[in-house]
DNA sequence: TGTACATCAGTGAACGCGCGTTCACTGATGTAC
DNA sequence: TGTACATCAGTGAACGCGCGTTCACTGATGTAC
């Protein structure tokens, strides 16, 4: 009860002054989220959630798009950090052309396991305005500071570099890879494969991924 | 201005009974989904548009999902009709392993054509609850009476029956090809590739499709 | 070390909005006699 | 062919809801002197 630094309090009120309500409302945004997917982000609600009045919001976001943005870009470092998980967990002393397709399956499953274990936060982070552009900042990248588009990319040069696909076709390639496994988790996640079983579900994520390193 | 038969009347008022409300409403909802996806498939704007009050809806659909659905279905008849389209130009004379190709090429392409002229339709058909089992009805298809589904698993099977994928592999094989150009359209059309420009795009598409036809 | 003051992160109350939905109703239509 | 009647597709008014956002404000904090 005693040795409390404002500058770090979140939970909780040092008084009058909140502490850190920007990241308390991101963070109660991702709670939000988790549930209900970016639609749910609701800055009354997040508020609430923190105990402050709603218009306190907008001292730290322009307007209710500027929370979303905000979440979005936090859910994509934890959509970043599970990916990280999965490629880390690899042997490291494959050969260069096994190395590659093992990162590249490790890329799409790690993204498939986010999308089903975090539904929510899934599409708030893959179904909000995010240019590319824009996609490299730090906020968006994972413990290794990697966005998940980066993490796609250096499995893809791997490809390139241990000569398992002809640096012609390299161009593009993120875009075909990505759309597999994003198709699958948006036809299970909000469309029509809504009902599929899971162990259906599980068998065609292995199935998308191997025609992407197929494929390609 | 004479002769109209109330029961086929539309546009306009046979007095004091709409004649045909449900579809009216439907279309309206078509309209609206057209513009703005399945959140602007609002059910006072519908009825607005139909000149009707607002309550009157609910002698027809019992609320304001079951508009949505109903919408969603016309939607998705609206995909078939465009992916039929493709199938349909494709020549008829080909050797079946080429054939088969080119009819899986053909709905996909159908598939990306109809997300890039119709996002709002498109959205409207694929990211609304439409469980698999009851994918086939009447009001689903296009004017062929196929639903967008039973044309890629025609395409599929005509691939093991020419000899081009082994027949334990087809099993899920609709899934994968299906995320592939799914995931495409999602990231193109409210994903983090909303900035592409047309021509990547373009390019994008075929190549999704090509690591399709090989990948599997 | 003490005091005056500017800053600005919060408060509290209120707004207009459009939505989905419910209520009791009215009056055109088709049918039975 | 005419009339009485049941049906039920529409009307009109109202509801409560929660939202985003704006207003004028208050009072804790850090800084200059």
């Amino acid at each position: 009860m005693a040795q409390q630094d404002a500058s770090v309090e979140v939970a909780g009120r040092t008084g009058y002054r909140h502490g850190d309500l920007r990241s308390a409302l991101i963070s109660a945004g991702l709670d939000l989220a988790r549930t209900g997917g970016p639609d749910a982000v609701v800055l009354r609600e997040a508020t609430r959630r923190v105990g402050v009045s709603p218009n306190a919001a907008y001292r730290h976001f322009a307007d209710r798009s500027a929370l979303v943005t905000a979440v979005s870009d936090a859910a994509l470092g934890l959509a970043a950090a599970a990916i990280e998980a999965q490629w880390d967990a690899l042997p490291a002393d494959l050969p260069a052309a096994e190395t590659a397709r093992s990162h590249l399956r490790a890329v799409g499953s790690g993204y498939l396991r986010f999308a089903r274990d975090e539904p929510g936060l899934f599409r708030t982070a893959f179904t909000v305005p995010t240019d590319l552009r824009q996609a490299f900042s730090a906020d968006k990248a994972g413990p290794a500071g990697r966005t998940p588009f980066e993490l796609l990319s250096t499995a893809l040069d791997e490809f390139v570099d241990s000569g398992i696909l002809p640096a012609e076709r390299r161009p593009g390639a993120e875009f075909a890879a990505w759309s597999a496994v994003h198709g699958l988790a948006m036809l299970v996640l909000e469309g029509p494969l809504r009902d599929l079983d899971p162990e259906t579900a599980r068998h065609a994520g292995l199935r998308v991924i191997e025609m992407a390193v197929r494929g390609l």
